[in-house]
DNA sequence: AGCCCATTCTTGAAACTTCAACAAACACTG
DNA sequence: CAGTGTTTGTTGAAGTTTCAAGAATGGGCT
């Protein structure tokens, strides 16, 4: 925490603009797609993100870690996601063979049903959020500048630290 | 949700690395500012937006309608907020004079100095996951694709669908 | 083998959000 | 003014997320 503020520099008034514009368009997306995915496949965003994780998946299946990894949650997160995921009978665990500390989180044929059945529906909300509404060249620009902000926030992906090459 | 599939505009492969880039960044960001925040204001993000929003607010007070839609968060979840910001004491509420139904939010001085202390922080990790990595063409780009998003998102803001013109 | 530390995943409690239902005050209409 | 519908804000319950702690296995080192 910086507790002297002589030097902090403040955002100025176009950056202010733009952060609360940022703000706000995540969170109305978020809200939207939340309500959307709640009332159509009867799971939050972020579940149904976890379902298409996995259906994309060798398998369908994949280590907790990993599954956690590429959605970019907690692994708590993800433990209580997925307990309520495979009460609902869309997914469910099996031991990992090689590491016996490891599960596999799979799609069941239930899980993979709905994804299938509300994945149109998804699509076309996102489509209608953001694709229909931005130029090509805004496209690319948001893809370039989402990469780089979360580049940014990656703590150290892989490789990215070697200890022996400090 | 849509139940045939022949016609659905699926996402094409650049479509989808935006959007996966998309969901990326904001979800590493509003993890890593909730983690800030939470250490050093002892308060989630949106709670600390609502602070934000009070300090601007003439007489650093505000009707809870008004805050909760410029904050775009439901009035309930605001209801729910302000009785624990009221806890901490940064927050306390008044009953509105003109409309015996109202109830102005009001930032304490505890709020005040909360919000002073916590913000040259807050702001230097906005900077730095933001601003500090785009070009200045990409903060402008950003601002324009997050209003046109917003906006996009907006339930008809003040206005906008007038029944007396349909 | 034995020891040590890292990794994997889960758990329970506390905090937060959502949803539906509700009371109270307002505002319009006849 | 009574009737009717709307707006304001809250509430409790159910669902979700966070956090700290912990059990179990893995992997390296001596």
């Amino acid at each position: 925490m910086k507790t002297h503020d002589e030097d902090t520099r403040w955002l100025n008034d176009e950056e202010q603009r733009t952060w609360r514009a940022y703000l706000h368009a995540t969170m109305l997306l978020e809200d939207h797609l939340d309500r959307q995915l709640q009332r159509d496949a009867k799971m939050p965003h972020v579940y149904y993100g976890l379902l298409v994780q996995l259906s994309q998946a060798p398998r369908r299946r994949m280590r907790m870690t990993e599954l956690a990894r590429n959605a970019k949650i907690t692994r708590s997160r993800l433990s209580h996601a997925v307990a309520r995921l495979e009460q609902h009978g869309w997914v469910r665990r099996e031991d990992c063979p090689s590491d016996k500390r490891g599960q596999n989180a799979i799609l069941t044929d239930a899980g993979y049903k709905v994804l299938k059945e509300s994945a149109p529906g998804h699509v076309a909300a996102v489509r209608q959020a953001i694709f229909d509404r931005l130029s090509t060249e805004q496209q690319k620009s948001l893809g370039e500048i989402m990469r780089i902000i979360a580049e940014g926030l990656q703590p150290n992906e892989a490789g990215a630290d070697l200890p022996w090459l400090r």
